[in-house]
RNA sequence: UGGGGCGUGGCCAAGCGGUUAAGGCAACGGGUUUUGAUCCCGUCAUUCGGAGGUUCGAGUCCUCCCGCCCCAGCCA
């Protein structure tokens, strides 16, 4: 048994020290896990949780984790889901044992599960309408009562089964239910429903079947079929559990495998629920799932974050049984560590102004040399052109010379700011156009400042951000910011749509970046210093530039003045 | 009012009856810095939802109470 040793450095967790002793005491001889998504949506950061945890788990007591498709249920389900979720796991880093599974695979096998079943006299087809069921059920303080088809004999149940599967009986009509106990406490044990009638295809098997197994009647199954050993899920499942080990201890199943639940991640300022998170995509709140805003992990992924900054994060979470609401924050602090030790940086006016440099000849280029990382010399260096126009950011200047040095570190007219990786500038005179708004700066560059202390007496403010006029490209920006404005958009008889943030999205045209951005490629993380992460987004075509802000760098100079 | 689960600083969270209640995030001070970034250093729970009890000793065990989450799909 491979023991991994990082994941044994920190406390264990409940399900960490369950399989600890299972392994001890023999009862398990190798970890199989399974991360087993619905093909229903994508996948989000919550699913990343349940995905390290699963291959997690695995990895680390030498065993193996089965992907596979709960895909038991047509109407929402589809290959367009599958693909996208194939593509978020493996963007993630992992990797499954063997073969992608389905539950669709098992269909057969279910079948004649629910066939033997009925021959023992623990199921039966029930014909009462979806309303009945409902009444008979019962509430939550009120037993359920019997349906009167609960004692059928097997041969008509049989008989009945076999016509559902045939596309016989209408939907709606007829569903194979367990005999369980309708007065159980515990309402999932009131009978459950294990095949209903779906007279549609099924995006895999096509149109084979008329029935569909229902999620208990599956899980459990395709979980002894596969040899897993601790099936782990969500709390919301906990009330399931009976139901789970009355089918692996009623069915001659291949194996006994056990569910254990912990509490999923909730994130604050956002949803992470894909019955939401589709409702925002169906209602054109945002562009489509991998919208940079969106919390899935193809929305991550296209905004810049990488899969280990994610898969960083999720190590941070606690495998427990509480559920609460994880600061965004703690997310965006992996997100940041990540992106300042990789990203290679680069400089982008945001706000373009022109500064003309009077005393630097017209048509003079100096290439200057510029470090990639300011610890990193493995990400190597990229040329800066220097010329007589160069562009700021607007926020970066101000006429004002009152301004404290404290208060502003950026360039004011009379005084001396230090271009990063350039020479110390001097703001001389401004100009307006019509409207008297300043459309260019007049300035001057102090002699033989680049890499070297200007000389007595100049004191640059601070050091800003540029880039050459002439050698520059221009790009579109697009600067996200949350998605909800309510730290809790899902608390309470809230409606999550009602705390959507108005302004999630600015996009900025008309940006000026350095030239060595010409090369980038889509999903590529770069800091552009001063402003924050950024990549490439996939709308941009030839010549046209289009980049994501992942997040801002960190800023605490406002409440520190 | 039934069943299941959970309550440790602003957030997440270790703690498994015996040193002064880990750690991370956030926040706040200070230092370094050609990114107001990074990095570094420091501050931040006399107290563990509440009340009783057991014990030489309790966040850890017991009792009662309070609060929050999940379950009445032919969804998963």
């Amino acid at each position: 048994m491979t023991v991994d040793k990082t994941s044994i450095e920190k406390p264990h967790n409940f399900i960490q020290q369950i399989i600890e002793k299972d392994l001890a005491e023999g009862r398990v001889a190798k970890v199989v896990t399974r991360f087993p998504p619905e093909p229903n949506g994508y996948l989000h950061i919550g699913h990343a949780k349940a995905i390290c945890v699963n291959f997690g788990l695995a990895q680390a007591y030498g065993g193996v984790c089965n992907l596979r498709f709960d895909d038991t249920n047509p109407e929402a389900e589809s290959e367009d889901y599958v693909n996208a979720i194939i593509e978020d796991v493996r963007w993630l880093g992992f990797e499954w044992d063997g073969e992608i599974r389905y539950a669709s695979d098992y269909f057969a096998q279910l079948y004649t599960w629910a066939q033997y079943l009925i021959g023992e006299g623990k199921a039966y087809i029930c014909e009462l309408t979806p309303q009945q069921t409902r009444e008979y059920r019962g509430t939550l303080t009120e037993a359920g009562k019997n349906s009167p088809f609960r004692e059928r004999p097997a041969e008509e149940s049989l008989a009945l089964l076999e016509q559902m599967r045939d596309g016989e009986i209408a939907e709606g009509k007829m569903t194979l239910r367990a005999k369980v106990d309708m007065a159980s406490p515990n309402i999932n044990l009131r009978d459950p429903v294990l095949y209903r009638v779906k007279r549609i295809a099924h995006h895999r098997v096509g149109d084979g079947w008329n029935i569909y197994p229902s999620y208990d009647f599956a899980h459990g199954q395709e979980d002894a079929i596969e040899g897993v050993s601790h099936s782990i899920c969500t709390l919301e499942f906990a009330d399931h559990r009976p139901l789970y080990d009355w089918f692996t201890a009623n069915l001659p199943v291949p194996s006994t495998p056990h569910q254990y639940e912990f509490g999923r991640l909730n994130l604050s300022y956002t949803v992470t629920s894909k019955r939401k998170l589709k409702q925002l995509v169906d209602e054109k709140q945002v562009e489509a799932w991998d919208d940079p805003r969106m919390p899935t992990l193809s929305g991550l992924r296209r905004r810049g974050v990488s899969a280990q900054a994610v898969r960083e994060f999720c190590e941070s979470l606690a495998v427990a049984k509480t559920d609460g609401v994880v600061d965004m924050a703690q997310l965006d602090h992996f997100i940041r560590h990540d992106l300042n030790d990789n990203a290679p940086r680069a400089m982008c006016v945001l706000h373009p102004l022109k500064v003309t440099v009077s005393n630097w000849p017209e048509g003079e280029v100096e290439t200057l040399t510029a470090s990639c990382h300011p610890n990193r010399d493995d990400l190597g260096s990229r040329e800066l052109s220097f010329t007589r126009t160069l562009y700021i950011d607007r926020n970066d200047f101000s006429e004002d010379s009152s301004l404290s040095r404290k208060k502003f570190k950026r360039l004011v007219l009379g005084e001396w700011v230090r271009l990063r990786g350039g020479y110390v500038l001097k703001a001389e005179e401004v100009i307006r156009d019509g409207s008297g708004e300043i459309s260019e700066i007049l300035a001057s560059i102090v002699p033989n400042t680049v890499g070297e202390n200007p000389p007595e007496g100049i004191k640059p403010r601070g050091v800003i951000h540029w880039v050459s006029a002439e050698q520059s490209i221009d790009c579109e920006v697009r600067l996200y910011d949350r998605l909800f404005s309510d730290a809790n958009p899902d608390s309470g008889d809230k409606n999550f749509l009602d705390a959507i943030n108005p302004d999630s999205l600015e996009v900025l045209k008309g940006c000026k970046a350095e030239a060595s951005l010409a090369t980038a490629q889509i999903e590529q993380a770069y800091q552009f210093e001063r402003e924050g992460y950024f990549c490439l987004d996939k709308d941009s075509e030839d010549g046209k530039f289009i980049f994501n802000r992942t997040i801002s760098l960190r800023d605490n100079w406002q409440s520190k003045v």
